[in-house]
DNA sequence: TGTACATCAGTGAACGCGCGTTCACTGATGTAC
DNA sequence: TGTACATCAGTGAACGCGCGTTCACTGATGTAC
């Protein structure tokens, strides 16, 4: 049947990029097997290394992609709050801290996902994951930099910044603590979100 | 050489629980294999099966050892300030979020250090990993419970429970993401644990 | 207390298995004329 | 535009390797008398 349209190589890297950034982050890295990943990209595991120099490689594109598309929706969250900076930062907690967030790794935060895997994986995985951490970051200073601002209390930039790393860090702690135990103690996981919730919207 | 003594046979038993204690921590539970660990424990990868039935049941007893001493420093910390939960809390905090902490997991905590394990490798690692979870927000709920007792002001104990549940999520959150960076971004890695440290310390 | 024998902890080779990676092959695509 | 040929993406078998686990063996320890 091979060889295939440029156009249809182009999918099927994404195939894979897609199903890897699902497989990484529900069962780690190591997790998934090359095979198992094309499996799910519809293909066998053979044409894997026309598309990538290594698995490392293809760990090196999902860390990418996945800030890149997990930013975006950063970025959507505030621009469905025009206006109200405060209702943005609520509705990010609420979306975060929560048990479809929970449930669902494959499709969440990749700094919560891959955190263990980031200082594991070699330095160019970790420069990766350190230019997404950075970029959640900057996204939630400036979000708390607006809300002071509507509020009419002016934030210093250093102020904001320190608070959005602290923000940031609760919420990635919540999450992995409530993933950790989901399973056999659905209530303390459930409480861990709540309780974290309550918590970061009394801020 | 062997037949050995019984003394000697849980002397090794123990041997192995500290070496896989420490590299599980600092590797994953997947990331070490029978025979580095007997390799640290001082023997060859053969005997392991006289101690442990698998490497699953040696995981279970590293998850309830790690969690027994990590409480019991936390104890040993209460008992060092006598009289000031709030001193306590404030070397607790300052202990966990800090970079001894982060570049040694090897000796560290084993909700953040396992925190990824946990929820992967079945029921009963899952089940100890809860077990150790709540005890560690018992701990710290009592410990506000006592601060608030000090300066007069009566913590209710669900509020308590809640504010433990936050902080002891933020200090988890903190460590693991300035450990995902420390090689590649010590600077920015320092600023999660500072940014985080000066925040729990406003609370 | 001393002797004879069963036990069993550590050794190191071996097992099956799954992993990441390589490779010869195929045949449709892309391209040169 | 049509033809001839080179390219190369996907296939599936095969590779070496490290893993968790098993096993025959050894000889000092534990025990029965």
């Amino acid at each position: 049947m091979p060889r295939i349209t440029q156009e249809q190589k182009r999918l099927n890297r994404e195939k894979i990029v897609t199903a890897a950034g699902e497989g990484f982050r529900q069962r780690g890295i190591d997790g998934v097997g090359i095979e198992a990943l094309m499996k799910a990209a519809g293909m066998t595991h053979g044409g894997f290394y026309n598309h990538f120099a290594s698995k490392d490689a293809l760990a090196l594109e999902v860390l990418h992609q996945g800030f890149t598309d997990s930013l975006a929706t950063l970025d959507a969250i505030r621009g469905a709050h025009p206006g109200s900076a405060r209702a943005a930062l609520h509705a990010m907690v609420d979306q975060y801290v929560d048990a479809g967030h929970r449930d669902h790794p494959e499709a969440g935060c990749p700094s919560a996902a891959l955190v263990a895997d980031a200082g594991r994986h070699g330095v160019a995985a970790q420069a990766e994951y350190r230019r997404g951490l950075d970029g959640y970051f900057d996204a939630i200073a400036e979000m708390l930099v607006d809300c002071g601002r509507e509020s009419g209390t002016e934030l210093a930039p250093a102020e904001a910044r320190e608070r959005a790393v602290a923000l940031f860090s609760q919420m990635v702690g919540a999450l992995l603590l409530s993933r950790a135990i989901a399973d056999t103690a659905p209530e303390l996981s459930d409480e861990v979100l709540e309780a974290n919730r309550r918590r970061l919207g009394a801020v």
